[in-house]
This record gives structure tokens, sequence and C-alpha cells, in this order.
DNA sequence: TTATAATATTGCAATATTACGATAAATATT
DNA sequence: AATATTTATCGTAATATTGCAATATTATAA
């Protein structure tokens, strides 16, 4: 097939894939790490910043915003876009309950 | 062209990308909270916990092994499945370290 | 109004992913 | 040895992603 079953999975399960995915890619992680970095909202030289055509900046600026992991907005004919801690926060919670529930395992097997 | 120009990047930016790539389809999200919750290695049944055919969860199964997410050990004629915390635990520490760095910020434009 | 600039969208080619049936490989059981 | 069980691999079809040129859109500047 080549579509996801997304449909057997739940709205959560769905959810942390869908934000990991939206990291799986290092253009995207490159940004991310940008617009950590220069700590403020950053109006037009994302593209500069990246070894990419605009359009395909664009498109992962897209997937981005999508995915929770940043906000833009529109200031006079350019856009500005910062990292929304909201997407970055629902990753790290979900990683540290799982650590936790790990944490206490004493697996010799593996 | 289709290819993810990972030439361009950073090792780091590669190898957080491809963990979270690891971690971006539900199946393997529920993979990896079935390790966490059954809190031992898992020989045999994760293809029962999942409603994918069996090749399907083996395809995944090894995705997530490449990606430093989970141990495997021959058992017999079973393979005995855990989580390994270094996969988990590096995309904690990155995401830590990307949450401080925009902690300090006031951005008010988006 | 007519450029100019910044970003988004469209269309398309190349590649990657997902899913599964069929089959292989390896060990366990009878 | 023959059979059953478990997991991996192969082959293949359906779909998704990536990247960019061309073009559209929107706002500013001249």
């Amino acid at each position: 097939m080549g579509a996801s079953k997304t449909v057997h999975f739940t709205n959560k399960q769905n959810q942390i894939a869908e934000i990991a995915k939206a990291v799986g890619h290092p253009a995207r992680v490159a940004i991310l790490e940008y617009l950590a970095k220069v700590n403020a909202c950053v109006c037009g030289d994302i593209v500069n910043e990246l070894p990419l055509a605009q359009p395909t900046v664009s498109q992962h600026l897209k997937a981005l915003k999508q995915a929770g992991l940043i906000k833009g907005s529109i200031d006079g004919n350019a856009v500005c876009y910062c990292i929304d801690e909201k997407g970055i926060e629902q990753l790290q919670t979900y990683f540290s309950k799982l650590s936790l529930m790990i944490t206490e395992q004493k697996n010799t097997c593996c």
C-alpha cells in the first residue's frame, strides 16, 4: 500500500508520530536550531541560512508549522518565524514519560 | 529529486533527524510504548500487539533498531526486544538543549 | 500604476516509505 | 529426519516525500 494505517492507532500515537516526523529531516532540524540560536523571531533570512531552494525551504517551514513546532506571523511582505514551544514540550513530556517507564527496568536479556 | 540532501547538514543534525524519523510513524510509537509498558524484554508477541502483518512489523522493528531506539537479542528461535535507552536519551537531551535556548525568549511578534 | 521583493503554490521527476504475500532461514519439537 | 514455529528478507504495488523551476500571491516602493 504505502499509506500508513493511522486508523489503527490512538490519537496520541498519531500525534506524537506526526511531530516526530516533522523533526525527521535534517533541513527541518537545522531550521529549528537556527530559530533557537537566534533566540528571536526571524523574518526572511531562513532561506539564506539553508543550502536549499526557496520553494523547498517554504515547504519545510509549512511542515514544521503544521506539526506545531514553529509559528509564523506576517510582517509586511515578509513572514516572521519562531519556535512554538508547545510542540517541543509535547515531545519532551512524551519522552520523559517513556523514560520514566523504563528507568526501573533491570532487563538482562537485551 | 526526492532524496534528502544529508550532505549539506551536520552529523548531529542528520543523527537527530534519523532518530526522530524512526519515531515518526504511529506503529513504531506503539511499539516503543508497548516495550516501555511491559517494562521488560519481549519475545515474539509484538506482532500480535499490532494491527499489521508480520513482515511489516519486522520492518518497523528493523527501523527502530537501526535508529538505536530498541535492542534485540536472539533467544532460541525467537527474538527478544527491549527499549534502548540511549536513543530516547539522545532525543531528550537534544530537545532539552533546544528548550533551554528558547526559554529566555520574549518574542512578541509570533 | 508599475515595478520590486518576499513568500507560497503548482507541477513534476526522482526517490523513499509503507504494507503485505511469498518465501527463506534458523531453531525447536515430534 | 520431518514438521512446526518464529523472524527476516524479497518482490512488488500503492502512496508519500523531497527538491526545484515556473508561476502565483501579497505587500512594499518608486
